[in-house]
DNA sequence: CTTCTCACA
DNA sequence: TGTGAGAA
């Protein structure tokens, strides 16, 4: 369960998350507003996403290009839902605690892709995530 | 400076 | 979906 709790941190603003998924931060607030990712907000209402959340975005993407409406990419991303559940979020994340370098991000990153090799995740996450630890 | 919400020529 | 205003 330690890995699963390392992926649920929330650790990255918009600006991360934007640039790791390529979506405009409209997009990825309007994919939130239906219900498709649930990042957790700090205490000044800046959201903080998760591993999780970002490989949610990264499919959410992919079904869009393969033509899948949101109704749809809700009903696919619901059993993958079911199969992590709730995640023991903190009603809140302190504001201060919140800078995350550069360095620390790609060291995440390769953790990310070198498991994503062995297991799970499809070759196209992998793609979009493999951009960022050059 | 970055992100948030809300509204729309 | 984008963009700009106004606040935090």
């Amino acid at each position: 369960m330690v890995n699963q709790d390392r992926k649920a941190l929330p650790l990255f603003p918009m600006s991360v998350v934007s640039e790791l998924t390529d979506l405009s931060a409209r997009q990825v607030r309007y994919y939130e507003e239906k219900g498709l990712v649930m990042p957790v907000r700090s205490k000044g209402n800046r959201r903080l996403f998760s591993f999780y959340d970002v490989d949610r975005l990264l499919e959410i993407k992919e079904l869009i290009d393969q033509g899948v409406n949101l109704a749809g990419i809700k009903q696919v991303l619901k059993v993958k839902t079911e199969h992590q559940e709730q995640i023991p979020h903190k009603e809140e994340v302190p504001e201060a605690k919140e800078e995350l370098s550069e360095k620390e991000l790609h060291k995440m990153l390769r953790r990310e892709i070198m498991e994503s090799g062995y297991m799970n995740k499809s070759s196209i996450v992998k793609g979009e995530l493999s951009r960022f630890y050059h």
